[in-house]
DNA sequence: CAAGAGATCATCT
DNA sequence: GATGATCTCTTGA
């Protein structure tokens, strides 16, 4: 079943920890796209000097600025569509980038080359922010989405199981951003191979 | 395996 | 006119 509103109630940080697990669910053309969640950014707030809305209110964070649950698509580097979920309250420009899904069910013939879903290979498709953008056909049409109401069935989230092992790190590609730009903001599921970039261990 | 470059355009200055 | 919350491909050690 479709999560609630108040299940976005809260703070950006809170809500990327939250998001690990659950499952992104999108219609299309009767065919339904679900995938899992296992890689989130916090960007939390105006004062993050990575946070879009750092650079103030205008026509593009303006949809930050709407209440929790709220989808946030923006295009980058003139190509790739990054998927954003709206958290805080309204007016406080807080928002969760998805960076990564493992997929799940019925996901068309040209996603399903390479890695393992159920015995079938599909490798590096959803791996990434823009890559699980263009694996789920999810673009900038999808942007100011409210995932809460009911009256639209195209996108929203259902409930997932827990995730176990979470691993918290700093954000990726956001080196402009000065002091904030090692704020342990990333978190992932460590048992997934669907992580865009793992941590480095020894 | 790591590092670098190029692609390509909406948004903001 | 500049610049990205990225990705893929190429080069070289």
């Amino acid at each position: 079943m479709r999560l609630p509103e108040s299940f976005y109630q809260s703070d950006a940080e809170t809500i990327a920890k939250k998001l690990l697990g659950q499952i992104l669910v999108h219609n299309l053309d009767g065919n339904t796209l679900k995938a899992r969640i296992v890689e989130t950014e916090a960007y939390v707030g105006a004062h993050d000097l990575a946070c879009h809305a750092s650079k103030g209110r205008t026509k593009r964070t303006e949809v930050m600025y709407s209440k929790a649950g709220t989808v946030y698509v923006y295009l980058i580097y003139g190509m790739y569509n990054m998927f954003n979920i709206v958290s805080g309250e309204v007016d406080d420009p807080q928002a969760v980038l998805i960076r990564a899904v493992e997929p799940l069910e019925h996901f068309k013939e040209e996603n399903l080359k390479g890695a393992n879903v159920e015995g079938i290979k599909i490798e590096g498709k959803t791996d990434g922010p823009g890559k699980l953008c263009k694996a789920l056909s999810i673009t900038r049409k999808h942007n100011a989405l409210d995932l809460t109401d009911e009256k639209q069935t195209s996108l929203f989230l259902e409930q997932g199981a827990l995730v176990q092992n979470v691993v918290t790190t700093t954000r990726v590609g956001i080196d402009y951003a000065k002091e904030w730009k090692d704020a342990p903001l990333r978190f992932y599921d460590d048992d997934s191979a669907f992580i865009s970039k793992r941590i480095k261990k020894n």
